[in-house]
DNA sequence: CCAATAAGGTACGTATACGTCTCTAATATT
DNA sequence: AATATTAGAGACGTATACGTACCTTATTGG
């Protein structure tokens, strides 16, 4: 008849795409097995053989949308012009990422799922800090920032603001912020004059991508 | 008896504080008249005699915890001091933030309630911003920052920083984040000399609050 | 002191989701 | 062609929450 039935990794995808889109149409309270048999048009017991609960399930769901996908680095002749490839590029993604936190922090409040801060952490912020890293030494190799140590803090703070106003907007940034916080903020940055005359030893760019630790308490 | 039944304003703040200590707890999943109740000891019927729907009750819980009581604005002698005592203020009220924030997001996406993002970031910017504004203009009235304008983005990026960091952390962030993000970020920004040299018209600061207007597309 | 009010329980019907199970029919495999 | 898998559909019992209704009892105000 006009049924043709699915079977392995094409209903396997067919059901993550599903509950991505579930969480896309209705959040973290709308991620039910009944939700995404429905919207899969497939029957519970198809998820459940395969994903045991919910948490199996979600996992899964994000991993797909591929997170840790290592943003290609772009490379387009200036730092300035790098920076806002890469920010725009991110832009591009938000609604993902504003999908994903929002998931994120009702499963974590919900107490449902075992899910760290530094998973949360790690899922939001993928490598993206290596990808500020890249750009930065291209800008040193073309002569456009000295050689010499930056502050882990200051690399990461284009993406840091970006994903700041993404979060607070619940979706994508106009361009002019963008735009804003490359020119206003960051470049005038990362080319302070005082920073590059102090009497800093010659070393190699030194980006160590060690994040903060976190409080322990909880209270 | 033992008992002595509370009435009025007391059974009222008794229930709302019960609300607040339920999503502190659990979360907006567990944000449940039911849960609700047996916390604040009472029953379900005398908090529908009140809010005769979730989101009034939400609301109401939310809007007794008072975010947006301006926080004092400290006078510490030095912008430096100044910065610091109101990112530790807000860092120690950083629970709160997260806890909102969750349960903004929860309730947004779910649909169950009608919030738009402009109440999200009122809800959680709150004058902050104010805040900062007057920290600079202290500033500048002892001579530490030259008259001048300062772009609104440089304004709120301390704020703007330190509630990325505790949304990644979900909870408050050490004491070395903040002091990073004045002296390595902040400070180095606004008392750039290039900005303090360029050819600008000796103009009153002006520091108007106006925010980002954001994008109508939500796809 | 007595009547009006409202608190504190609880039971109800409805709805939704979990997780298990069973059945059938479509697809693979041999 | 016969057999083994497994998709798709749904029934189940359990649990939880909604929102309403009812009843008893403490408190208050006249």
């Amino acid at each position: 008849m006009t049924s043709t039935r699915r079977r392995g990794q094409a209903l396997e995808a067919a059901i993550l795409d599903a509950g991505w889109n579930q969480l896309i149409k209705g959040g973290y309270t709308s991620f039910t097995f009944e939700a995404i048999a429905e919207r899969a048009e497939t029957g519970k017991s198809v998820i459940y053989r395969r994903w045991p609960d919910k948490e199996k399930l979600l996992l899964a769901v994000i991993k797909r949308q591929g997170f840790g996908a290592p943003s290609d680095i772009p490379d387009m002749g200036s730092l300035r012009e790098d920076l806002l490839a890469l920010l725009r590029t991110a832009n591009q993604r938000s609604e993902r990422a504003a999908i994903l936190l929002s998931t994120i922090l009702s499963a974590y409040f919900s107490g449902e799922i075992s899910l760290t801060p530094e998973r949360l952490r790690t899922a939001l912020l993928g490598d993206q800090s290596r990808a500020l890293t890249e750009i930065l030494r291209h800008a040193v190799d073309r002569g456009e920032l000295p050689t010499g140590d930056i502050p882990p803090r200051i690399v990461r703070l284009p993406t840091d603001l970006l994903r700041q106003e993404i979060i607070m907007n619940l979706n994508r940034v106009p361009d002019e912020t963008i735009v804003d916080i490359v020119d206003t903020i960051f470049l005038p940055l990362v080319t302070d004059t005082r920073l590059q005359s102090t009497d800093r030893e010659e070393t190699q760019l030194n980006l160590s991508g060690s994040f903060h630790s976190r409080t322990a308490s909880k209270e």
